[in-house]
DNA sequence: CTGGTGACCATTA
DNA sequence: TTAATGGCCACCA
């Protein structure tokens, strides 16, 4: 597989965040058949236009922060946009139990380790 | 080629 | 709870 499928596919799965969620590098990486490989997404996003319509804002880290620069125009950028979609910040973070989207691969209950609050 | 860096993460101590 | 470690891959000097 070449390095640019691989970018489309995480382009692909992090489109398909809902509004209003978060999740994390990782997961997007599994999700685009890229298990382990997370730094890949973070690079692919640090790649994507200004002016992108990929929804690079709903992913965050593992600890459900930012992984920007803080301070800087982008981390204020994505906060801003969570915010405006309703999502709640705990100090630099979001409560990951509360706000990651979890895709339905869950069987029966909850499959992952984010359960519901 | 080699080595370093980065919007990362799970594991281990 | 925080720190260190090793693994991952693309890119660049």
């Amino acid at each position: 597989m070449t390095a640019d499928a691989r970018r489309r596919r995480i382009y692909a799965a992090v489109r398909r965040i809902p509004r209003g969620r978060v999740t994390t590098y990782g997961r997007i990486a599994e999700l685009a058949g890229l298990r382990g490989q997370a730094r890949l997404v973070g690079y692919a996003l640090a790649a994507l236009e200004v002016d992108t319509a990929v929804p690079w804002h709903r992913v965050v880290n593992a600890r459900g922060a930012i992984s920007l620069p803080p301070g800087g125009h982008s981390a204020l950028m994505q906060r801003a946009r969570l915010e405006a979609e309703g999502v709640v910040f705990d100090g630099d973070r979001v409560a990951l139990e509360r706000w990651a989207w979890r895709p339905r691969t869950a069987r029966g209950r909850h499959a992952g380790r984010f359960a519901d609050a």
